[in-house]
RNA sequence: GCCGAUGUAGCUCAGUGGUAGAGCAUUCGAUUCGUAAUCGAACGGUCGUGAGUUCAACUCUCAUCAUCGGCUCCA
């Protein structure tokens, strides 16, 4: 993880104005060191880099399965595929299994494996597979038979266990080294993923080539379960939850508002510059709206139930409900007076929180949440201005990726599934919006793949995939391309011509939420905030109490400049003043004797490079805003707050000392 | 929502069928201290919540809430 220190691995160029370049393009990178092969590290493949290691975890699968039949000869076997980090395999079974179980399924594991069976492929016809399943009675696979093309093929673990699967597989089970392999997770799953369908269980496990690889995967493991944003969230007290508001209901501390607010201004400022109009909206609507917009046909289960004031009202849906979107809202301001082509593109922003009743078992830290706050906009342009408002919009997202040192994303098309009945509109339309969109992508040149049925149930849009500590992809930015809610609005404009036109609305949010947003950064940056982010940007140690009058007069100071300082006036010893600084990961820590104040200097001490010795007090203040382009920053992640801080601090200072600097940021 | 696990002071955790302990944090006292932990004392928990079994439950049973790992779903 080290090898993510953010200094070392993020290619610093400047922030593009036009959209473009060429290295803005997101590639599919793993988000841990795994795929990175390193000289001083052990390099774990994944399942699609080595084969070896696809036939391994599949093996042992296989392996698996037959020691939970021998084990718990009422489990019947459905599937059990290899996957990036290992394996797992669903079971139908009639008793639960447990943790112990798995100590006990390994060892027979073991068995099977030190017995060298060998793992022998058979060939057959459809209807010989289907009468030896029959006769094991595994319904499972017979439903799986169904659907296979043939050659049918059969994998022999000995003769005495086998089971229909493509393969491939090790020729013996003498390939496995038991010591390179650890079952790892039990878990719930449905058959064909399909939540109508049985509850199976899963057994997850992984295997590698060597008992060391294993190790270092472990250990790779805890490290990541570390830079947790829930565990970092609690330790640096960013926000909490408490049971008497409610699960998925984050209450934001005073650091953790510092974070999001400073994430908000930097968007405020970026949109600003683009033409974005400001707007505000209330947290609750009439149903109607919401019928208006399909949301109540069709998202309702996603919905908070609706308030209604007396059982007539609630039986004739004639109720209020919290906004689970924005967009009906800015549709209402726009449409709220005759708008002119000369109008357009209008781009509505608003930082606007939505509520949605999420599923219990799907709620997580900030990943996952009740009641979120989108950076959300909506743009309202003619049909003509599309395209190059979608790649406005793409490079401002990709703009905002690169200041937060956000690379390792995937783009995806969300398409919708034409299977699926849970889309409003017409065939034509969606075509129109998922062409728009694709023409964009191959225009700006974009790494990107496709999800179909991934769309929202109003129009296709383009993701930007984020991953989290634990592997897990969670969607952060996205643009959508939406011809459907004007039309259920009858949305206009007077074209040049006289007309009037329907307009075509974009809606777009580079973070996503802010709460995901800052579950992601937690968990990228593990909790150590480049300077213009960091809540706490300076801590002032006293040595002495006799210089706590200076110090805290510095601190006001700094703070008149918009630099986030504090003092320590527990009184402690300067050890540990610095040790509970460390923990708490600020980043620029200044300590104060005697000396110092003697001399009006500060003895910086930063988080990323130690000790730099005194300081005068005026030269650490440009320093930390980066008010003096001959002057090194303390942090070489400090390069954002120099455009941010900057503008503030120009206003304050009233003079023009950032802005060569903030040209460069 | 479904499957499984977990729930002891603010935090991290130990513990037992006979009504609970440590470290850190907090408060107070002493120490006036120079780059990752000064010393001492005090405070702090009806062991998630509610029922049940029992002479007795934090410990066993059931329900419920929350959290965690998945599944399904999503910003």
């Amino acid at each position: 993880m080290a090898g993510r220190s953010l200094g070392s691995t993020f290619k610093r160029s400047p922030l593009s104005s036009n959209f473009l370049p060429i290295d803005v393009s997101p590639r599919l990178m793993p988000n841990s060191d795994a795929a990175l092969p390193q000289a001083d590290k052990i390099y774990l493949p994944k399942s699609s880099e080595s084969k070896t290691l696809q036939k391994i975890r599949h093996t042992a699968s296989h392996v698996m399965a037959m020691a939970v039949q021998k084990l718990f000869p009422k489990a019947q076997v459905t599937i059990g595929p290899s996957i990036e980090n290992g394996f797992y395999y669903d079971f139908d079974s009639p008793e639960p299994f447990t943790e112990k179980d798995l100590k006990v399924i390994k060892k027979e594991m073991i068995k099977i494996i030190n017995r060298k069976l060998p793992v022998v492929r058979e060939e057959v016809t459809r209807e010989e597979a289907k009468r030896r399943i029959e006769a094991i009675q595994e319904p499972y696979k017979l439903e799986i038979l169904e659907g296979l093309e043939e050659p049918i093929t059969l994998y022999h673990l000995g003769d005495q266990w086998w089971d229909l699967c493509a393969g491939p597989h090790v020729e013996s089970t003498a390939e496995l080294n038991p010591e390179a392999i650890a079952l790892e997770s039990l878990a719930g799953a449905y058959w064909r993923g399909d939540e109508t369908k049985a509850q199976l269980q899963r057994i997850y496990g992984t295997a590698w080539e060597t008992p060391e690889q294993l190790v270092e995967y472990q250990r790779r493991k805890e490290e990541a379960m570390r830079r947790d944003h829930r565990k970092i969230g609690k330790e640096l007290g960013l926000f909490v939850f408490a049971d008497p508001v409610g699960p998925g209901l984050p209450l934001w501390t005073p650091k953790g508002t510092v974070l999001r607010s400073t994430l908000e201004d930097f968007l405020k400022q970026e949109q600003v510059k683009r033409g974005y109009l400001p707007v505000v909206t209330p947290h609750i609507s009439r149903v109607e709206l919401f019928k208006q917009s399909g949301h109540w046909q069709k998202y309702k289960e996603d919905m908070f139930p609706m308030m209604a004031e007396n059982d007539e009202a609630r039986a004739l849906e004639q109720g209020f409900v919290m906004k689970p979107m924005n967009c009906p809202f800015h549709i209402q301001i726009y449409k709220s007076t005759l708008r002119s082509y000369r109008e357009l593109p209008m781009r509505l922003a608003e930082f606007g929180t939505v509520y949605r009743y999420e599923q219990s078992g799907e709620l997580g830290g900030l990943t996952r949440v009740r009641g979120f706050t989108v950076d959300d906009s909506h743009l309202f342009v003619t049909p003509e201005q599309l395209d190059d408002e979608f790649m406005s919009v793409v490079d401002l997202t990709l703009t905002v990726f690169k200041s937060l040192q956000l690379k390792n994303f995937r783009a995806r098309l969300s398409f919708r599934d034409p299977a699926s009945d849970k889309y409003i509109g017409t065939d034509e339309t969606w075509d129109k919006a998922e062409g728009a969109i694709r023409r964009a992508v191959e225009k700006l040149g974009m790494d990107h793949f496709e999800g179909i049925g991934e769309a929202a149930f109003y129009g296709p849009k383009l993701d930007f995939i984020f991953q989290d500590a634990l592997d897990r992809e969670w969607q952060l930015g996205t643009v959508q391309v939406d011809y459907i809610l004007p039309e259920r609005f009858d949305l206009e404009y007077v074209a040049d011509d006289g007309t009037r036109k329907r307009p075509v609305m974009l809606h777009r949010a580079p973070f996503g939420s802010l709460e995901r947003l800052v579950g992601i950064l937690i968990e990228e940056y593990a909790g150590d905030f480049p300077l213009w982010l960091s809540p706490v940007q300076v801590r002032l140690l006293p040595v002495t109490e006799e210089v706590l009058p200076f110090v805290t007069e510095v601190a006001a100071q700094m703070r008149s400049l918009h630099i986030r300082a504090e003092v320590d006036a527990s009184g402690e010893r300067l050890g540990k003043m610095i040790r509970n600084a460390e923990k708490e990961k600020i980043p620029v820590m200044a300590v104060v004797g005697a000396k110092e104040m003697e001399a009006r200097t500060l003895n910086i001490r930063t988080r990323a490079s130690g000790e730099l010795g005194a300081i005068a007090v005026a030269e650490v203040m440009e320093r930390m805003t980066g008010r003096s382009p001959s002057l090194p920053v303390f942090n070489p992640l400090v390069e954002r707050v120099c455009s941010i801080t900057l503008d503030r601090t120009a206003a304050i200072l009233g003079g023009d000392a950032g802005r060569a600097r903030s040209q460069r940021g």
